[in-house]
DNA sequence: ATATGAAGCTTTATACTTAAAGGGTATATC
DNA sequence: GATATACCCTTTAAGTATAAAGCTTCATAT
């Protein structure tokens, strides 16, 4: 076979560059939106949504280890959303290492404005997605996190 | 239905959080090798392989379209490959507005050895997505991103 | 010829990003 | 209780990223 089947690692490069390339497409969108419609960027909104799931707050090396950025980049952020009065920074039992972030009364009403807006915005850039492909799609790139979490 | 079956637009958002997880996964390892094993970065990898294929160069706006960055971001990028010879710009006839974008020959070679690792890589990074489902799961990307395409 | 506008790239200001180094704090071990 | 070690965060330097403004050049129409 001259130009036989095509080789395993060929096609999930060609799987890899389709997925960069969806997550590109979304991620500007997204990112157009957040600044047009509420004034805030796609790392704040990301910092913000992983706060909200949590009353009690996150470290901050917790918040770079859920959102898969680095530490220092966290800092940056996170000092630009306590100077917008949406994020306060507290400790942790006595231990002055520490730095408790979590949402102000400001930031969860901000958020939750700007989270219903998001869900539509995904909503209509994946219109095209049936909700079987995504149920479906998610269970192969669950496997694919979970297959790839226990290493490193 | 009160907690009944998952909306649509949450199924939707679900796929688009783990699409996304799986992204920057994939992408903080390929930059992380890139930097230990060839000194260079993935943006400027990106470009050489969109330049690779194209062996009559590119103007710079064909670039960031391509890439999906935009137009002052390929500038810098373009800048550092020239200043390392990977790369060398020319022009278009003779239209002087143009910048016509292009591999070295050093470039070139550097991009083959570069390229054949990144597709071990990627081999790697997939191991656990089988063959039939990287197929499936690359179909179904391509549906949204043409689905898309014609927007805006 | 001249004005108008469009095309193509770079520059600017600001923000995000990483890796690596640095500094303070807690915990373990002796 | 002194020392070592690990933990947690910030700072730094370099690079990447965007949007918007600016510049030059080309094409077109007058």
């Amino acid at each position: 076979m001259v130009s036989g089947p095509v080789s395993a690692s060929k096609e999930k490069l060609r799987l890899w560059i389709r997925l960069l390339r969806a997550s590109r497409t979304i991620e500007g969108e997204l990112r157009e939106r957040l600044s047009t419609e509420f004034d805030t960027t796609l790392p704040r909104f990301d910092v913000m949504a992983a706060l909200y799931r949590v009353p009690d707050g996150m470290l901050m090396s917790d918040l770079s280890r859920f959102l898969l950025v680095s530490n220092g980049n966290v800092t940056g952020i996170v000092d630009r959303l306590v100077s917008e009065g949406l994020v306060q920074r507290g400790q942790r039992n006595g231990d002055r290492r520490t730095s408790i972030v979590q949402l102000t009364k400001a930031g969860k009403d901000t958020f939750r404005t700007m989270a219903a807006a998001h869900e539509r915005w995904v909503g209509e850039l994946l219109a095209g997605v049936t909700k079987s492909d995504a149920k479906q799609l998610t269970s192969m790139l669950k496997a694919f996190r979970s297959n790839w979490e226990g290493r490193e």
